[in-house]
DNA sequence: CTTGACTATATAGTTACTATATACTTTAGA
DNA sequence: TCTAAAGTATATAGTAACTATATAGTCAAG
């Protein structure tokens, strides 16, 4: 920073110009981080304008997330070749953090998306619907484990979400076979899905769908699904289908938008066919 | 979250599927936050899956930056109604936090390219360069200013750089008249000024140079400047130029590279025209 | 039936401030 | 010139969100 025969800013004044609260540069000064360029007969502190410079590179390295001890250490053996190194390090790391909040930008658009669409459904009805093709991603093949291995699966493909960052912010839905649902097994699962609206190349078990659909809502704990599968079946003979391969279920409300279990809401989608 | 009738997690379990300390989860159900969903006779915690997708929005608040207070307030209160209205706050909130570090990323690509610059130099070198067309944003003119004038300035600059999103990472330099070098008066600048190489609409104060510069390095604190001019005046005159209009000065190396002011380095660049 | 891996609570420590209490100093106005 | 407001200082305690540690009870495998 540029200087005249310098005049020194006191505590307040250097802590207004960077933003700060005054106990904290007391405190940087406490640590030995940031410590005025002198101090008066009176212990009254005065920092100069290269201070700010200083203050400013503290600030830099703690928006991308270091630790004050990990700047003073820097700082004190500061030299050129260690200040690019350590640039070089936070740009991967700024990039990284950068990118986790792109994730979370599109997580809530997704999550304001499907919410407001809850928001205008009438949980009583019951539609046809033609589904164009859609990408999901799912889980390994889960039919008949045991509470144990369900969990487990559950985990894993958590855990594989996770790991390569396909949490799109929809639920994570079950689909259950044609057979299982016919024999009353419900919650029977043969995979769990996620939808992936912008599928990643090198990524397997992606399924598209596609046909129409049985759309309905069951409303409640999850222990009563059946009298909303017969309400669907009904509807489904009345109006001249069969049940196709595979049935979808996904969570609407949950524990995160209710606090009782009587407010959940499932979502039912039935793959059907026309009866020839 | 779907579920079967369901296994529970121990408090191990779920801090490995959520991928935090089992001490947080015992953290949150002190506060209330997450309590698990039954405790047994031992008071061992058993959580749910649906815990789990409670727990992932957890997790988005904090990364959005809200309090586990403001979290807990609206699980208290939860609603669609109410979640909806708090991802469209959340979604500014993280665009903007976003926007921070992309203007991190950028700062960080300038700080290594200046410095990645001047660990080539040799500071003994005078050159004489053409130096294209470049945009500066330039402080209100402080030539002659008082010391406390000038230290409002400088304030005055870093803040309306810091508002507008300015700050480019370059360093902040001082442009001196003409007339002022030639008197000796090297620290009576005339603007401060900061590089941008993309400006901005709608902001006034930019000033574009080009022409032939006489380009050197003074090594050392700011108040041995003048051994330094001496030194690129007689290369200027040998060559055959005369000073033009403004001399720019910048720091390479200031207190945050270097602990010495010894090892300081002011780059000097003067406008320069060839002698009829 | 013991050993190791788990569970629990209670308490203290951590980081990076932030607030408060008390006392001294400077400065602007009557 | 005196006084009150506004500023400075130190010391200490509080805060958020964990994190670690000490002590003790529980469970599962060999």
């Amino acid at each position: 920073m540029l200087n005249k025969n310098v005049k020194y800013f006191t505590t307040g004044e250097f802590a207004k110009l960077c933003k700060v609260n005054k106990q904290t540069l007391i405190y940087y000064d406490q640590i030995g981080l940031l410590s005025p360029i002198m101090k008066d007969s009176k212990d009254y502190r005065y920092y100069s304008l290269a201070q700010y410079d200083f203050f400013g590179v503290i600030e830099l390295l703690k928006a991308v997330g270091m630790s004050l001890k990990d700047i003073q250490q820097y700082m004190a053996e500061k030299s050129p070749e260690n200040f690019l190194e350590l640039m070089h390090q936070q740009k991967e790391h700024v990039a990284k953090k950068r990118r986790e909040l792109e994730m979370i930008e599109n997580i809530i658009d997704v999550k304001i998306k499907t919410t407001e669409e809850a928001l205008h459904l009438n949980f009583k009805d019951i539609t046809i619907e033609y589904f164009p093709e859609d990408t999901l991603y799912l889980s390994k093949n889960i039919e008949n484990s045991t509470e144990e291995q369900f969990v487990k699966a559950v985990s894993d493909f958590i855990e594989e979400l996770d790991r390569s960052q396909l949490d799109t912010g929809y639920p994570i839905g079950g689909i259950t076979r044609r057979e299982q649902v016919l024999a009353g097994n419900y919650d029977n699962y043969s995979y769990l899905y996620i939808e992936q609206p912008h599928p990643r190349e090198g990524h397997p078990y992606f399924k598209a769908i596609e046909g129409e659909f049985v759309i309905g809502y069951h409303v409640g704990p999850s222990s009563k699904l059946g009298e909303t599968y017969t309400r669907l079946f009904n509807v489904m003979h009345e109006k001249g289908y069969e049940l196709g391969q595979y049935v979808y279920e996904e969570y609407i409300y949950d524990a995160v938008m209710k606090n009782r279990e009587e407010e959940y809401v499932t979502k039912i989608m039935m793959e059907v066919n026309k009866v020839k």
